[in-house]
DNA sequence: GCAATAAGTCAGAAAAAGATGACTACTCAA
DNA sequence: TTGAGTAGTCATCTTTTTCTGACTTATTGC
């Protein structure tokens, strides 16, 4: 029986593989932080209510490898890391918000 | 310590709430499958390979109650189920294809 | 009535994701 | 050299998702 209607394995769903750079509890908030600053590690911790260490800091690397988020040390004082959007992160987020307005009608 | 940089609970995140209606393994799937045509429930669980009937009966539920897709009995000979793409499923998937762009390049 | 097809549901097991608390590594200032 | 601040990692536990296989309901052809 090798008919062609077997299970097609449709090898690859890029709708999957673009969801999956938004997948888990916290980046979406950690993504709406970002629009309006730079973001710090211990700073976020406090500012996502319920989250923990292990989570954010998982997510800030996935963010990263994604090239949603740039980090960079910040050598200030008491020497820091900083995350910033991307122009890409940027470009991503606005295709949301249209999103987001079709969803409400 | 009631100053203002406590934990801030952002009380709604609209791209979580976006994305909560493609949370799950298959529904990417689901909705890239029924681009092409309507879709019915055992001819799916052998298309999605490694998909198990609960899962796919889940998503295909909260697809319905999203307003994605829309469920139809048809009257025909062995009388079935369909479940085609609402006029808002499209047009989500429209955009969906622009992110992909983005993230191509 | 009896079996087949279609579209599911349900309880329990397994796997994946998330949370917790202790611990590490680096820098800087006293 | 010690202690505080910043940014994590690690092992373990808990919760949530997903999978499996048996069972259910409805319609139809024989």
């Amino acid at each position: 029986m090798t008919t062609q209607n077997e299970k097609i394995n449709l090898e690859r769903c890029p709708t999957e593989e673009l969801l999956k750079l938004f997948s888990g509890k916290w980046k979406p908030w950690i993504l709406r932080l970002a629009v309006e600053s730079p973001l710090r590690f211990n700073t976020l911790l406090h500012q996502l209510h319920g989250s923990n260490k292990q989570s954010v800091a998982a997510a800030l690397k996935e963010l990263v490898e994604a090239g949603l988020l740039v980090k960079t040390v910040v050598k200030l004082k008491p020497l820091h890391i900083e995350y910033c959007l991307s122009e890409k992160g940027r470009a991503i987020i606005s295709v949301f918000k249209d999103l987001e307005g079709l969803l409400g009608e």
